[in-house]
DNA sequence: AACTGTTATGTTAGCGATAACAAATGTTCT
DNA sequence: AGAACATTTGTTATCGCTAACATAACAGTT
């Protein structure tokens, strides 16, 4: 920078100025300054700026998996919203795991990011007390936490999940089962089972039919398996719910590999509203849960959280609330 | 960190070699330091050290979507390569767009990586000065571009359109379509597009049958629109190439939809070996590419520069050129 | 002309760690 | 015992930038 600033013939502050916004500088003198930066080929030095004024300008992120296209949704939602702050999403992920989550807490608050947004609300005794101490806006997503380390943006799993129950109720449909991976793992995946297990036994169906199979996230094929397990174990059952689409859709092919006809023969429903719910044949019935939306808000949300810190008002603890809604297709 | 030393009795040179490995330190003197570390909760400022050792442990990576689980792969496979050598991943999207490629390329050194991994070897010029300047290794992956920075890792997508064009020849099949993007954005999408053209051509094949339709990256629903596109122009048509799996899956669903026969009314080939290829009914012919290996192998192509730049030894030029193969499904 | 206010630039002192060297302590050997 | 070496710890000086304050230059006001 000093070199710029020689080239220029100011002092190395003045080339700082010209390079942020905001501060007063002579037109004549920030062209000047972008001359030389040019002809220099110089590139700001962010983390030495970064210690000097105590702002690094890292998010940090924490998703269950980046090859999910629900959490990769809710990644490009943060990153739209902050699209202009000068804030850079720093994003790893803990596949389904809290102790992989914990490690990732410390390695992610050494970087000193300004916010941190996880997935769930179930951590590590020691991954809570990083997330408590830290000192900046902490966000839990995708569930709604009995008690929250700060904000949340997100939604009950098990509620979305009964209210799956009740759709495929209203239809007719009693003999129901439930689909999912094998291990709590999946703290989601959990609670719909949970919720299944609610909507079942207030709907005053006593026989559940659950399959756990396959380590989560469940696969597709893994989806087609749990199907046969289903329909072997309970021959007469009338419809499926699977912890996720990508599981739904296996199922779903695994079932016109029989000449099964859906929803005729068994009907299918799936969880997360991905892509391929709305283009298979027939149409996957699923519950919708604006992963998009959900990356948005926290987006928003911690945009004022930072700026509340900045000004030394710190925004209050809040709770938003996601939408999330029985989306009737063809399979169900 | 101060706190930590007096809490400890020792220097804050003491407690920064404790933090680390390999250090030489009294194992006495860390289990002290350790302690007052965990009674304080202190966590480490690594922006603040990565000024002083010039060692930020970031590596930047460029990817055009993180919600197209081929890149997704590409993602896992350097974390996985990188695992415990300290490095950490600065993740962002280009959207496919070499203008925003440019602007990220230089947010992202002014992080100061250690390396830099982009996708593709199209850049604008000015992205371009900027790779080459930046003093760090610099990988290209998922394309053999004809003069590149320095590393590469990739493969030809062009010559394995070409491969999958041949494939279908061999099947008898003659009137061969092909289902891509509008723009020439997705550069990949674009060579696919020419091999296909180069290989028709070989062949003596001179019809060819194009549809360009949807802004890349082109979504299932616009592979069943396109699909109704190209039998639309071209009823004779008997084969459709679809530039990605996703798109070649609307495709396929799209004939169902029709009550027609894959593959004996039309066959359909993809590209990508996407999940859903081995999972549909019938399953999708495509172009397996390795795109978690490329990952890996970028990963540790980028570990052996990083070190190689420290040692003063600069590791020359490689390209690694990644597998690719037509897998024959029940589509064609 | 003297005062006030505004804008543009410079000066100084860190930010919180680590590199490089120096010093202190312990250990081995002759 | 004293030299030679290894191991552990401390001291000092940065790393490249920006906050906070100081100063200079100029315009507007009385």
């Amino acid at each position: 920078m000093s070199d710029v600033a020689q080239r220029a013939g100011v002092s190395t502050m003045t080339v700082s100025r010209a390079l942020r916004d905001g501060a007063s500088i002579a037109k004549e003198t920030r062209d000047r300054i972008m001359k030389a930066v040019e002809e220099l080929g110089y590139v700001l030095d962010q983390s030495a700026g970064s210690l000097s004024s105590k702002r690094t300008g890292f998010v940090a992120v924490l998703v269950p998996s980046i090859n999910n296209s629900n959490f990769a949704d809710t990644a490009r939602g943060l990153t739209d919203a902050m699209q202009g702050s000068g804030l850079q999403l720093l994003l790893a992920y803990t596949d389904y795991s809290i102790e992989k989550e914990e490690e990732l807490i410390e390695s992610m608050l050494r970087r000193r990011p300004e916010a941190i947004v996880v997935t769930g609300g179930k951590h590590t005794a020691r991954g809570r007390k990083l997330l408590e101490n830290a000192g900046i806006p902490v966000i839990e997503t995708w569930d709604l936490p009995p008690k929250p380390v700060r904000h949340v943006v997100g939604f009950s799993n098990a509620e979305a999940a009964e209210a799956l129950v009740k759709y495929l109720y209203h239809k007719g449909l009693r003999k129901i089962g439930f689909i999912g991976g094998t291990s709590n793992r999946d703290t989601r995946g959990a609670d719909r089972r949970l919720g299944y297990e609610r909507a079942m036994a207030a709907l005053g169906l006593k026989d559940t039919r659950i399959i756990s199979f396959g380590t989560p996230p469940i696969s597709m094929k893994q989806g087609g398996e749990a199907l046969a397990r289903l329909v072997e174990q309970w021959p007469d059952v009338e419809a499926a719910i699977c912890v996720s689409d990508l599981s739904a859709f296996g199922a779903l092919v695994e079932c016109q590999r029989r000449k099964w006809l859906v929803p005729k023969r068994i009907a299918i429903a799936g969880f997360g509203d991905f892509e391929i719910s709305s283009c298979s044949y027939p149409t996957i019935t699923t519950v919708g849960v604006n992963c998009y939306d959900i990356g948005k808000r926290s987006g928003e949300l911690l945009l004022r959280a930072i700026e509340g810190e900045r000004a030394d008002k710190p925004v209050g603890a809040e709770t938003i609330i996601t939408d999330y809604a029985v989306i009737a297709r063809d399979s169900a």
